[in-house]
DNA sequence: CCAGAATATGAGTCACCACTCATCTTGTCC
DNA sequence: GGACAAGATGAGTGGTGACTCATATTCTGG
């Protein structure tokens, strides 16, 4: 089951197209090339090729990746203490999600496009951790339900990036949103 | 200016045309083929592209009639003299939205994919119309910009299409969006 | 330092799609 | 109903993008 140990180069090359893949990805969507990604990353198509099977697989492993980011920010945030935590996180995906379209991807996860719909889950964990303390503290409704608030990050984060919303529009936009939630 | 009129059999075609492109659009979005529109028209390729030169062409060709259609009903909504009307239409979209990718299409225009921009003016003012109602009845609050209520709009449509609300969650959704506009 | 295995390379394959055009068909007007 | 222009047809063209594979290069363990 367990794979042996990437050569010392293949590792950097697999880290590098990563990389690259999320630049160009969040910048042309995911109907971007795999030669540009493979041109940005200084590595032939090929070598993409062999560490990611397909295309779908790569987006896979770009979504892992930020998943665990989102994630892991969530889990900090809810470490912290403040009751209203569920409010800057959300905040914070929105504004990230303006200028990157893999983060709208994974939020978007239908399993349509791309396998990554089980990706939500450990991240649906942290948010919930998030939305149990709010509730608690009063911060929120107590009505409002986990999948609500993924509902909406989801809509702010699609908003945000195909309407091409300004700072200022996003900020009151995200404002309205939070609003919504309060009691 | 004016183009002579056109035969009757063109006439035909570019109707059954254009319902064809909605249809096939709303499933399987705009990167559909053109041949699968002809093939869904009853048509051969060269004739749409004898009516819309370009695929944009047939895509803006959609978007001014939906448009039109949108507008319309906010304006039916608007005479009707309900303040709540805003809601109504901001519900009705949403629902439309869900299976229609075209629908997210337009409300999303920001001109980078299709030359739909202009489009959206029209619409733009119905639905002020809607919300200055809405507000001097104060069923919303004051602050409430134009912009944010498209935004909102444009955010759940979108959110509704790309994540497979279910008909529950949309509701539920759209319920707290329209929280987020009440005083 | 040297096998030999792992990895990288990039020209090539195949499928798909927007769009064209020579040819055929059909509506229109007298 | 016949002439002729408007319209329809669909095989073909050019371009793009995912993916392959024979060959060349580079690690790594001894």
């Amino acid at each position: 089951m367990s794979e042996p140990p990437l050569r010392a180069d293949a590792r950097r090359n697999r880290a590098r197209i990563l990389a690259a893949a999320v630049e160009v990805f969040d910048e042309h969507g995911t109907s971007a090339s795999t030669e540009e990604v493979a041109r940005r990353a200084g590595v032939a198509v090929g070598t993409v090729f062999r560490h990611f099977p397909t295309k779908s697989d790569l987006l896979a492993a770009i979504m892992k990746e930020l998943r665990g980011r989102l994630a892991a920010r969530a889990e900090t945030l809810a470490a912290e203490g403040d009751p209203a935590a569920l409010f800057t996180f959300f905040a914070e995906v929105v504004e990230r999600a303006a200028g990157a379209r893999t983060v709208v991807h994974l939020l978007a996860a239908d399993g349509t496009d791309v396998g990554v719909a089980p990706q939500i889950a450990g991240l649906g964990e942290a948010l919930d951790a998030l939305l149990a303390r709010a509730r608690e503290a009063g911060a929120v409704r107590a009505e409002v339900r986990l999948d609500e608030v993924i509902a909406l990050l989801t809509a702010a984060c699609h908003g945000a990036l195909a309407a091409g919303w300004t700072p200022d529009l996003r900020h009151r936009t995200v404002t309205r949103l939070l609003d919504a939630l309060r009691p």
